[in-house]
DNA sequence: GCCTAAGTGCTTTTT
DNA sequence: GCACTTAGGC
């Protein structure tokens, strides 16, 4: 293990083994390479691998994490404990489920299913959704759990009419849950505080069995994580937490960033470190990040700094529209992709919709990429039918799937059969698929029945196969012959070859440990290894990661800092760290783009720039307004009548004369001299005219 | 029970 | 702009 290479104070954030440890680690100051050493160095130093726990909020930042151990100390890597704090409480509840009441089959609801369940109670109580919004409930009802109150101890807290309806709520959809024998993804960080509260033996074993305790991002836990690690490392207090106040980003998911100024108060004798160098950034990039982040008034001040060079100063470029921004962005990949690999350089956004229009400029200018946390795909209805399928194979009291698929595809089974079901399966004290005994349902059941017996003789891959085949899903969208149903097949044809993956990296997988997976890691692209190409995500998605080359799109008042913070302080702070996070990702060049319109619920908007723009001292940007440039126009739609070839003159009627520099299928290239220009898409012929 | 057309409301961020 | 819900005809 090569020590040499770190610096005095993350030396001694390696070295310091024993006792609570708290290491402010700013932007770009090697946490990673400190935590991974670390690690490394407690099993040179005669740790047992076993007796670590290392926890991470993302997939991949646990993924990350392994990885590199993996490098550093081989297969004895594998042994250590490194998981998202969802996936390690599930672990535990896995493992402990009898006392906590659920059989060990219990399944999981994502987000939608929380929320379908939460529509159905308010439908059920004769509760207006427009008044009271399910999406709402649902984060009051998140909001309570990850306070770790459950519905008697929320009710003490719940003093308006409102909140004694969420409460009421609440007990009926805990109540649910339990009934489905199925969880939601709060209860992966409450119910093993409940376990341990009730069972001080079982918290025991965990204090025993893991000594030391690491935790990555400590500024974005909650109540709950915060309880949760406290009660763990209660017993030898060997915690060290890893965290950056400025990068906290998560209030809106009950995040506490107290937990990490109070962690001095919390452990007596704690050591604290700062990490101040930042590796990562040139100097210009550092000024711009400080620059914004200094002005956040509860703060505390921190000097972070750099020893690189100064570099480029940070570009930035604001567009006409959202188009012109797309096209921005690809003039300046194209011009960097011949030195920089794909995989250096990274679009932030704010919002997720964001993606779209550069999707759809990325295809056109066939550079690869890859969309993080587009969860696309198993948010689509084909995709999240089948997994109903597959969880209801694993877990038969899951009414919430067995509701979803009992008709799909059509067998005739229509709302009023499904609500004379509910109502049998409430009478018979039973799950609905346990109540189900004639008619049409009947054939339903026996077909799950089947699949049943025969998922032990297959592999999931083939099990797959076979609902496709049982169920007659294949044959629908066949004899369908669409190509909306053509598309869907593909989607589910597509779906196997997840779980091919799956069987080749793991080996033989069962239906439990696949369906634990796609809970808690539901991006498809965590799944496949596609490495050459542009990365897009949102800024939240890219805390921890780093390139070369970043892009920022969408920095306007109302997208960054979004319209929904303006009105409180601490929430406008909060995105003001965000946009602290995303400036922070780069290494070597920045690039901030902004639209002066942009589309937005269909209806177009003009936006002033971000104010966190106007925060950046004036010396570090470089605005990238080119006065003159050729304008690229391309226009699809062409009359046919009207014969173009190349290096035609042509008069638009907004930008005047210009000259076709290609003709493709039906879309004209036109270049034209124009202030300001860049590439943009003009659909339709009409405002083009020969000349 | 199923299909279609009209109507509505919505986008913050993730496990 | 789109995804989702609802009403009404078959």
């Amino acid at each position: 293990m090569n020590l040499e290479t770190l610096n005095n104070k993350q030396l001694e954030a390696v070295k310091v083994l024993d006792g609570p440890l708290l290491i402010l680690a700013g932007a770009g100051s090697g946490k990673t390479r400190v935590l991974t050493t670390r690690v490394a160095y407690l099993i040179e130093q005669g740790v047992n691998p076993e007796q670590i726990l290392a926890i991470t909020f993302t997939n991949k930042a646990a993924k990350e994490m392994k990885d590199r151990i993996i490098k550093m100390l081989g297969p004895v890597a594998y042994q250590i404990q490194i998981s998202t704090f969802h996936s390690f409480g599930l672990k535990i509840i896995k493992y402990h489920h009898d006392l906590l009441g659920y059989k060990k089959n219990f399944t999981i609801l994502d987000s939608e299913d929380s929320i379908t369940v939460i529509k159905k109670i308010l439908k059920s109580m004769d509760l207006d959704p427009k008044i009271y919004h399910p999406k709402a409930i649902k984060s009051q009802i998140s909001g309570a759990k990850n306070e770790l109150l459950n519905p008697e101890e929320y009710s003490k807290f719940a003093n308006t009419e409102y909140e004694k309806i969420v409460l009421k709520v609440y007990k009926a959809y805990q109540n649910k849950l339990v009934i489905n024998n199925s969880l939601d993804f709060d209860d992966l960080l409450m119910l093993p505080i409940v376990l341990f509260n009730q069972n001080k033996d079982v918290l025991k074993i965990y204090q025993e069995q893991f000594k030391y305790v690491l935790i990555d991002e400590y500024q974005d836990t909650n109540e709950a994580q915060y309880v949760l690690t406290k009660m763990i490392s209660a017993k030898y207090k060997n915690i060290c937490v890893v965290g950056d106040p400025d990068q906290s980003i998560y209030a809106f998911r009950g995040s506490n960033y107290r937990n990490i100024l109070n962690f001095e108060k919390d452990y007596k004798n704690a050591k604290t470190i700062m990490l101040e160098e930042n590796y990562r950034s040139t100097k210009n990039i550092l000024n711009v990040a400080n620059s914004v982040i200094k002005n956040n008034g509860s703060r505390k001040e921190k000097n972070l700094w750099t020893d690189n060079e100064d570099g480029d100063k940070i570009i930035y470029h604001r567009s006409e529209n959202e188009k012109d921004e797309a096209f921005y962005v690809m003039s300046q990949i194209k011009k960097i992709m011949n030195q920089s690999p794909l995989s250096e350089i990274a679009i932030l956004y704010r919002t997720n919709a964001q993606s779209r229009n550069m999707e759809e400029a990325l295809l056109r200018e066939n550079i690869p990429y890859k969309v993080i946390g587009s969860f696309y795909f198993y948010k689509r209805k084909e995709i999240k039918d089948l997994i109903s399928y597959l969880k209801l194979i694993y877990n038969q009291d899951d009414d919430i799937s067995l509701t979803r698929i009992i008709n799909v595809p059509k067998r005739g089974i229509g709302l009023k059969s499904i609500e004379n079901l509910v109502q049998k399966a409430n009478d018979e004290g039973k799950s609905m698929y346990e109540a189900i005994d004639n008619g049409k349902e009947l054939a339903f059941r026996q077909i799950i029945e089947e699949l049943i017996k025969m998922q032990d003789s297959c592999s999931l891959t083939e099990l797959v196969d076979l609902i496709l085949e049982k169920t007659g899903i294949r044959n629908e969208l066949i004899a369908e012959n669409t190509l909306d149903a053509e598309v869907r097949l593909e989607n589910l044809e597509e779906f196997k070859s997840i779980t091919k993956n799956f069987e080749e990296k793991n080996g033989i997988i069962s239906l439990e440990e696949f369906l634990n997976e796609i809970s808690l890691v539901s991006d498809i692209e965590e799944h496949k290894n596609n490495n050459e190409v542009v990365t897009l995500m949102t800024v939240h998605s890219a805390k921890g990661l780093e390139f070369n080359n970043v892009f920022v799109i969408g920095m306007e008042d109302g997208i960054f800092p979004h319209a929904n913070a303006f009105q409180d302080p601490s929430q406008l702070e909060e995105e003001r760290r965000l946009c602290y996070v995303a400036i922070t990702r780069a290494r070597k060049k920045l690039w901030l783009v902004n639209a002066k319109r942009r589309m937005l619920y269909g209806m177009e908007n003009a936006n002033v720039e971000s104010r966190f723009i106007k925060e950046i001292d004036g010396q570090y940007l470089d605005k990238d307004i080119v006065a003159e440039e050729t304008r690229i126009i391309k226009t699809n739609m062409i009359d046919a009548s009207i014969d173009y070839s190349i290096s035609d003159k042509v008069v638009h009627n907004k930008y005047g004369v210009g000259v076709i520099v290609n003709i493709e299928k039906s879309i004209l290239t036109i270049a034209f001299n124009h202030p300001h220009g860049i590439k943009m898409i003009i659909k339709g012929h009409k405002s083009i005219r020969k000349v």
